[in-house]
DNA sequence: GACCCGTGGCT
DNA sequence: TAGCCAAGGGT
């Protein structure tokens, strides 16, 4: 094992946080695959303040993959609302009807990089927490991690490949598990992507960068495109009986799978040309909201109406169970259509 | 490889 | 406040 390793091995049983999906470090139990992969997933692109509270309310309502792999679709995306990038939770219920007809999840990398929603990543942190595998895990944390021990000056994307072969050399062969999870939180809360507190840091004394100076400016990144501003429209339509008017966005795509309001204009894929009902329609506000690749601006156009509409069902509608674009949408529709 | 896909916290 | 950033994956 590498001297690196071992300080890092070393710091991490002492500075382990706690998560409600992880093993105390040197733990003897075997983590619950299905509980180490659910985490992964919600994880990805996500912090873990915000992931808490979704994975104990998933955990609470679907102890088990099979549990889960019997769920309606539609329980899982309103459960899912408001955790951002969707896709995950269509195919966490994919893997889940996957892994429950084939009994457990595979236990090798190669295996789990099968599974839909299961990349490199969560494939390698999944074969080494929960099956005590020596599989390299490269995520943010650890690509910062490795730019600046080794002091590694070429930008990503492009210096992805060499840094995923740095990690590898300090990935051990026992305890593998832990140590991803140890470069992950020593990413987290010391080499942080800005003012890194390399004084406590247990590898200061390997640390490339450190002794060039050159961490905060590390990993270079080649710089993103501006985001362009999208303005449209979103009908918001109230039937006297307390439904509104709401459409299922198409499966694929942007908000896919989730409940939405109609609208015009700012989302091609699913844009109407015209409002979905005839109504004495009042303009209500703006709101704004930033995505992955762009700014929303939208005009919210509100009524009350029996009226039959063109598209779309009234529906009851639990503001929770919302993408957040729609539920300021509706927050706003509300306050004017239901004020108190 | 390029592009698409959310959200909330922090500075 | 506007941008950056997070335990990425699919197409």
């Amino acid at each position: 094992m590498r001297k690196e390793t071992a300080a890092l091995l070393e710091w991490y049983d002492h500075h382990a946080r706690e998560m409600p999906w992880r093993s105390p470090p040197g733990s003897r139990h075997t983590p619950d695959p299905y509980r180490i992969w659910l985490s992964e997933v919600m994880l990805q692109q996500t912090t873990v303040a915000a992931v808490r509270a979704y994975f104990d309310r998933f955990t609470t309502r679907w102890p088990t993959v099979a549990d889960l792999a019997a769920a309606q679709d539609a329980d899982v995306m309103a459960e899912w609302a408001g955790l951002g990038y969707y896709a995950r939770a269509r195919n966490l219920l994919k893997c889940a009807r996957v892994v429950a007809q084939a009994g457990g999840f595979p236990e090798t990398y190669d295996g789990l990089l099968t599974l839909p929603g299961v990349g490199p990543y969560t494939a390698a942190a999944v074969a080494a927490i929960a099956f005590d595998q020596p599989a390299t895990v490269v995520d943010g944390n650890v690509e910062r991690v490795m730019a600046r021990l080794f002091n590694v000056e070429k930008p990503l994307p492009l210096s992805k490949p060499e840094l995923t072969v740095l990690a590898a050399k300090l990935t051990p062969q026992t305890r593998p598990g832990d140590y991803a999870q140890a470069v992950m939180d020593l990413g987290a809360t010391i080499c942080t992507p800005r003012n890194p507190a390399c004084g406590i840091c247990p590898l200061r004394p390997f640390c490339a960068a450190q002794a060039e100076g050159t961490q905060s400016t590390l990993p270079r990144k080649i710089p993103k495109p501006e985001k362009p501003t999208r303005t449209g429209t979103l009908w918001l339509a109230r039937h006297p009986d307390g439904r509104w008017l709401t459409e299922e966005r198409a499966a694929k795509g942007l908000l896919g799978g989730m409940i939405g309001f109609p609208g015009m204009g700012w989302d091609s894929k699913t844009a109407h040309d015209a409002p979905p009902v005839t109504a004495n329609w009042q303009d209500v506000g703006q709101i704004r909201h930033t995505f992955t690749h762009f700014h929303a601006a939208l005009t919210v156009l509100a009524a009350t109406t029996s009226a039959r509409p063109d598209h779309g069902m009234f529906q009851p509608v639990n503001p929770e169970n919302l993408p957040t674009l729609m539920r300021k949408a509706f927050d706003l529709a509300a306050a004017t259509l239901l004020p108190r």
